[in-house]
DNA sequence: ATTCTAAATAAGAATCATTCTAAATAAAAT
DNA sequence: ATTTTATTTAGAATGATTCTTATTTAGAAT
């Protein structure tokens, strides 16, 4: 499964003239076996750090970076100071977007294909060919809710 | 106009008990008088230094940090290094999402409500109380889509 | 197999955006 | 008028990211 996917991106990265350095093997691993976190460059760094010890940041960084003119991964900005890194699903159709807590900053992806409609009338009335999108909302998340609520019962009583 | 949305702007902060200082106000004046652009921290800076020489970068970290809790401005992140403040108009229920070139960089912004029905799903489906969102689109601007259509012919001739 | 060349890396310095700190000022409350 | 509190300035500090230089590596050409 995993081998699968170092395969393809094998390929993607061939065609464009890059290889698949250890360096680069070992932080799309790193970025497979985490998929569902939203890693830091550091994040990563600090993971690839147990196999590969002697990698350097900036690797990390142009590694990340080349995957990301790719469009393996995504960058994503949650207003935290660092950029994270997506992978993205192998079907390049299918975005995630994120729910952000202001209260709690859990980010809850979910999974949809709303846009595209959306993408196809941006093509039309502006002439602008859509390659990616990015939807992020943010707000009170369930649990901050409730947290809420049970505070104000206690504010009143 | 301007001051119809400075005195506004007035009233929400003295709502929750902050005042519309020299330095705040100048720093809204300078977001009303570029509507239209996604200035930076620095770029806010610049143009206050003409009519406010004294004042710090810092303040104005201070005061766009403050605008956008009281969702004022929206911050946006566009990919290059830095955080862009964007100016919400006065109808809280529009948001305007972005149709960024990754060729060239340009920003334009198109406005709507498409996201109405979405967010009311999302707090439904997933009890998460949406106060804001943010939707990029990433693509091929008609300008850029042309130029590589010219080159093309130059490249076949 | 050896040599050559271009790409990739490590290490750490440098840069850039942003935040923090301490001292000074201004405004509001007493 | 005095005290308190919020705000600002200036510059230092931080943290993320990029750059630089010397070194290493992988593959191509010999």
């Amino acid at each position: 499964m995993i081998d699968e996917q170092l395969e393809t991106i094998n390929r993607q990265l061939r065609t464009k003239g890059y290889k698949l350095t250890p360096q680069r093997e070992a932080t799309v691993r790193v970025l497979l076996e985490h998929e569902k976190d939203h890693l830091s460059a550091e994040d990563v760094y600090m993971l690839l750090k147990r196999s590969n010890p002697d990698i350097g940041l900036a690797t990390v960084y142009r590694s990340l970076e080349l995957l990301s003119e790719l469009h393996v991964v995504e960058k994503v900005n949650f207003g935290d100071g660092a950029t994270r890194y997506d992978l993205r699903s192998s079907d390049q159709a299918h975005h995630h977007h994120h729910l952000i807590c202001t209260e709690c900053g859990t980010v809850e992806e979910i999974k949809d294909d709303w846009l595209l409609p959306m993408e196809n009338r941006i093509e039309k009335e502006f002439g602008f060919k859509v390659l990616d999108h990015r939807l992020d909302f943010q707000g009170i998340c369930q649990v901050c809710k409730s947290k809420a609520k049970d505070n104000d019962h206690k504010a009143v009583s």
